[in-house]
DNA sequence: ACTGAAACACCCGTTAA
DNA sequence: TTAACGGGTGTTTCAGT
């Protein structure tokens, strides 16, 4: 747990709504020489307060309309299950997200596919071939009154 | 819905796993010249298939902040019910999302809280004054090895 | 402040309708 | 022949030291 200062939070809020932005312009932003808005944000990266940069995708522009929430249990409890299993998650395109859960199962999937031959396809080609998973549990998304993803 | 060639769905890919890529790299990687795919990616900017980047943050690292997903089953299921636990569910601030979804309950929701106490507070104070919520199954989440979140 | 590299605008060559 | 697409070049801007 680390503590930001005012400038940091402003430089994790720029880059949270415009990941590209250059350097330059961020420092521009946020108030300080180039130099020092580039050590900031490298400290940011280092320490994994930012972990990453992605492109946003619509992904209703490219037919991928179904939503499916899996939840997955696995028969073997060792960390070298629990990481195949997360390695083959992380491969498969339909799997948007991947979250370890605390409960009766260890995994809930976010899974987005085009049609629902595309999820059996998934479900047997991917979750069947690991032999680690004991239970599955699909619940198809019918809509989302909230989404307030980042 | 747009048609994507082969090298616009391996650029898009590319970007969705790193979107500070530059361009001479990308290039490289999906086997184009640089100036040619400087020209598909602002295509794919210009059509709104890709509608952003952003930085992603570990959270975690900021303050404790606790992911939970909470399985929310309704006893009546009549339209005017629903209606009101979803009106519920966006004016509460700690639910990020909530899916209407199939199967043995109704709705899953993400919840993000700073702490387990505040949790407790949205259990009791949020879902607990509900009275068409019939049952409520807690997930924490200890991780997200993936978590493409658009 | 300086240097190598990247982004970007511009022009040319090829191909297929 | 012209529209679509890839490649190459020069100038401006940026990243990193």
């Amino acid at each position: 747990m680390i503590e930001l200062d005012k400038i940091n939070s402003k430089i994790l809020h720029e880059l949270e709504s415009n990941g590209r932005i250059s350097n330059t312009d961020l420092a521009l932003r946020v108030g300080l020489s180039a130099s020092a808005c580039l050590r900031r944000v490298q400290e940011l990266e280092r320490t994994g307060i930012i972990s990453g940069y992605r492109a946003k995708l619509d992904r209703s522009k490219l037919g991928g309309n179904i939503t499916v929430f899996v939840m997955v249990g696995l028969s073997e409890h060792l960390k070298k299950d629990a990481r195949a299993f997360e390695e083959a998650m992380i491969t498969a395109p339909q799997v948007r997200e991947c979250h370890n859960i605390t409960g009766s199962v260890e995994y809930l999937l976010r899974v987005e596919v085009s049609n629902l031959s595309s999820y059996k396809e998934f479900h047997a080609e991917v979750l069947g071939t690991q032999s680690q998973v004991s239970s599955i549990t699909s619940y198809i998304s019918l809509g989302s009154p909230k989404d307030m993803r980042a």
